[in-house]
DNA sequence: GCCAACGTTGGC
DNA sequence: GCCAACGTTGGC
């Protein structure tokens, strides 16, 4: 139904990590961050998300899959924490940087560009099949 | 490594 | 409930 964009600092957790983790998925915790954890929240499960790696390398590597829902974070006791999980669906055949995605008007207003410092954000449609394409994916897969 | 942006904390 | 101090994120 929905769109998402997953942060991650490629030293801690990268794509390669999410991907030897297959179909089991993996925890996305960590997040201390209401409006991150909000986002996370209101994820379905079958919802896509590009996975982006920050800090280093700056783009979005691959596309991942919600697969299983709102649940406690297993990092620590607060319960205000919370996180979803998450599996790898397949790698962006062309990794998308900051920097094309800056440069594109089409994305001027996308999280990416606007809520730099966001861990977990919303993508929209237009979004997604945007950075799809440039990504070289020509049969952009949707969120169920 | 620097620093701007911004979220959180805590005193008042 | 304001706001200064502080801590963290993340691009450069």
């Amino acid at each position: 139904m929905a769109y998402w964009l997953f942060k991650s600092e490629p030293y801690k957790f990268s794509w390669d990590m999410l991907k030897e983790k297959g179909e089991a998925g993996e925890e996305w915790d960590g997040i201390r961050n209401y409006q991150a954890r909000n986002n996370m929240r209101a994820m379905q499960l079958g919802d896509l998300g590009f996975f982006y790696h920050s800090n280093e390398g700056l783009n979005v590597v691959g596309i991942c899959e919600v697969c299983a829902l709102i649940h406690p974070d297993s990092t620590t006791d607060d319960e205000r924490w919370e996180c979803v999980d998450v599996k790898a669906v397949m790698d962006m055949p062309n990794p998308v940087s900051l920097a094309d995605v800056k440069a594109n008007p089409k994305l001027e207003k996308m999280s990416l560009v606007t809520s730099m410092r966001l861990s977990v954000q919303p993508v929209l449609l237009d979004e997604w099949l945007e950075v799809c394409r440039m990504g070289g994916l020509t049969s952009p897969p949707l969120s169920k």
